[in-house]
This record gives C-alpha cells, sequence and structure tokens, in this order.
DNA sequence: GTGCGGATGTGACAAGCGTCACCCCGGGGT
DNA sequence: ACCCCGGGGTGACGCTTGTCACATCCGCAC
C-alpha cells in the first residue's frame, strides 16, 4: 500500500486528484492540505510514504518543502505535480531531491504509475523537460534577479533602488545587463522571457 | 442521469475531475476534450446535457465556446470552472449566457451539487465573484484595451503604432488614458491591474 | 604588499515615456 | 447653418530608460 499525502491549493484540483488516486486499490490518500505550511504539518504527523505537491501555493511553495524534506533527511519521497513547464523550476527540484517532477499536461493515468516507481526507488522526471533543464542555464546572477522581478512588477528605477539600498544608476546598470543576456530589447520583455523559463 | 461533457486542457486535471464526477451515481461523464475546437466538435456528436468547461484552452476559450452555444441556441447548459476570479470573464460568462462559473478554489464536492442545479434549470455562480463583477465595470475603450495589451507584452510606443496603423503619438495618447483610468504610474502596472481585473 | 575581480556608483547621452494643450476632420443633433 | 463630440494627430515639456565608459571600494590570492 503507498500512503500518499497531497498538497495542492486549488481545492476542487484537491478533490479531484485524491479522487483519482483512492481508485487505485494499492494507494491510499492519507490527507489533502490547501497550502505549504499545513502540508508541511500534515507531513510530520501522518508520515507518508510519498508527498504529491503542487508548485505554487500559498505560504510554502512545494519546492521549499521539498527542500525542508531534503534537508531533514526525512524518508519521504517527494513528487512535484505542476502547470509550470519551467526549467528552473525542474533544476531548483532536482537539487532538492525530489524523485518525480510531472506537468498537470501529462496523462492523469501515469500519475499512478509514476507514484509506484517512486516508491519502488525510481525517478519520474517529464522527459522532454528533463531535456530542456540541462540545455539553457539561467544566466541571471542574483541582484539582476531582484532588479528584474521589481521592475517586472511595474517599479521605477528610483524605487527598485530605495527598496534594495542600491543607487537608481546602479539599479539600471544590473536591468541593462538582464536585458543584454536575455536578448531582449526592453525590461518588460526580459521580464516575461525570465518568468516564462522559470528564473523569474 | 446528468450527461456531461469535459473540456479542461490539463490532461491530469481533466483526468481527475473526470474520475470525480464519475463518482456521482446520477453524473455520466460523455467524454472530454484537450482543446477548444474538438470540445465544440465533440459537444455536436455527443449531445451533452452539460458541458464542463475551463476558459483557458488551446483554439476555442472557454467563454468563446459558451457564445457559439448561445448563439446557436443549442439545449446544453455551460458551466465555466475556472482558475480565474476575474469580474471581467464572469460578465463575459454571463453575457454568453452560461448556466455556472465555478472556481477551481471552490470545494470539489461542490461540483456535483453545482452541475444537479444547473441540470434543473438554476444557476451556479461564485457568491463573492459575483458581487465584484457587479461593483467595478471595465473602464477601457477598445483602442486602450488593444494598446495597453501590446504594450505590456514589451512593444515600444512607435511598434504599437505601426501594428495598429497610427501614429506613436497617439498610441502614447491612449496608453496615458489608460494609466489614468486605472490609477496606475506606468504602463507595466496598468497592464498588471487590467489583466487582474480580466479586461485585458 | 600588489594585483585582480566582483560589487557598486557616477555622469553623460540618446531614445523612449507620460502628460498636456491644442489641432483637424467627419458625423450627428437641432 | 450651427455646434458639439469622438477618433486621431501634433508638438513640446520634463522625466525615465538603456547604454557605456569610467571610478571606487573591498576582499582574496599569491
Amino acid at each position: 500500500m503507498i500512503r500518499v499525502l497531497l498538497a495542492e491549493d486549488q481545492a476542487m484540483v484537491r478533490g479531484a486528484l485524491s479522487a483519482l488516486l483512492n481508485l487505485e486499490p494499492d494507494i491510499e490518500v492519507l490527507g489533502s492540505a490547501p497550502d505549504g505550511e499545513s502540508a508541511w504539518r500534515e507531513l510530520q504527523r501522518l508520515k507518508p510514504d510519498v508527498l504529491v505537491t503542487d508548485i505554487e501555493m500559498p505560504g510554502l511553495t512545494g519546492l521549499e518543502i521539498a527542500q525542508r524534506v531534503h534537508r531533514h533527511e526525512l524518508p519521504i519521497k517527494v513528487v512535484i505535480v505542476t502547470t509550470f513547464a519551467r526549467p528552473g523550476f525542474l533544476r531548483r527540484a532536482l537539487d532538492a531531491g525530489v524523485s518525480g517532477y510531472l506537468l498537470k499536461d501529462a496523462p492523469a493515468e501515469g500519475l499512478a504509475d509514476a507514484l509506484r516507481l517512486v516508491h519502488r526507488g525510481g525517478r519520474a522526471i517529464d522527459p522532454q523537460l528533463a531535456l530542456e533543464a540541462w540545455s539553457d542555464a539561467d544566466p541571471l546572477n542574483d541582484r539582476e534577479r531582484q532588479v528584474l522581478r521589481l521592475a517586472g512588477e511595474g517599479h521605477a528605477a528610483s524605487e527598485i533602488g530605495t527598496q534594495l539600498n542600491l543607487s537608481h544608476g546602479t539599479v539600471r546598470n544590473y536591468l541593462s545587463e538582464a536585458i543584454g543576456k536575455l536578448g531582449a530589447a526592453n525590461r518588460i520583455e526580459a521580464y516575461r522571457l525570465a518568468r516564462q523559463k522559470g528564473w523569474l
């Protein structure tokens, strides 16, 4: 019997996935959580074999939970199930030692199989995404990322400077760097490109 | 017996919702479609009682399918199930004569009940969203919307002008109008605000 | 110490942006 | 005929952006 905990913020999807998994005779859904914090609590209380989690959730993200599980060396496999086919996310997930990374675009039938595979000690990584993840790495450094994120939210260079304790000139330098590295024409395009790749 | 067709682009969610609905003794999922066009074809072939559809899908969106059903006066109820709590979307959906508008944030148990309600001739609209939809209307006109959309994709005023056969000065005038109407500080913020409300 | 590299800042320049006042033109009302 | 109004355009103003060359400071290797 594979004992599963499910973390997913959209209630309807959570309920539906739970129904789906419970149809399998060898899988038991112990419980489910609508956000990162409660997922982490339930994880410690229920000690499931596998945690199936989304990435984008209020509070802790699925990636952060995976990191914690990894750091505490808990005997719990983590499988990420997400909308985001972003190489950067997969990379971070692998660094956090997850056993699976599936896309919500993949057929539902595959989920149970993936859980069985992971439970046996295997790994279930979306194949085409795995390719992309190795091909292009995030060219941005921390500062560029921070600045680009804020710029993408509509803040002007001087506002960003205040928030990060930088001069507005320096902010513009970082932005210019980021725009150049991404081959964009301006900050807006740069922001879109970076987001799309999961580099944020 | 309520005969349902399901349209949803994310395969895993589609499969899970299908499993969930099939658990109900009085609901039968006739089939499901991964995009707008095939949903429309299946709709005509299977003639279900209710179409349950997402909004964002490749090809036709759920809103466009609802409009078609409405225009052709088909005896099929449409229930939108979406992530987007955007007043503008709800408004457009209601104009298209849909019978239900549910959020994926709402509990999964409610879905079957909503379908039963709709099948009996009732309406199932997310209550708090319904409030918002009446409170604030889209202040933008067509030109402002077009221009803002392109600006949000990273295009400069002169590029937008070329695309829309306007002078770059006029484009900036429209942008300025939109920024003012939305109470934003610049085009980026204006774009974000408009998107968030579903005005695009 | 000397030197190098990374992080941050400065100043200047051209281009783009946001705002405003004002113009022209082509319908409708009346 | 008249005026008004909405769509589109112009030109000017000051500010912000994007770019680049150069300066400063700090830490670390040798």
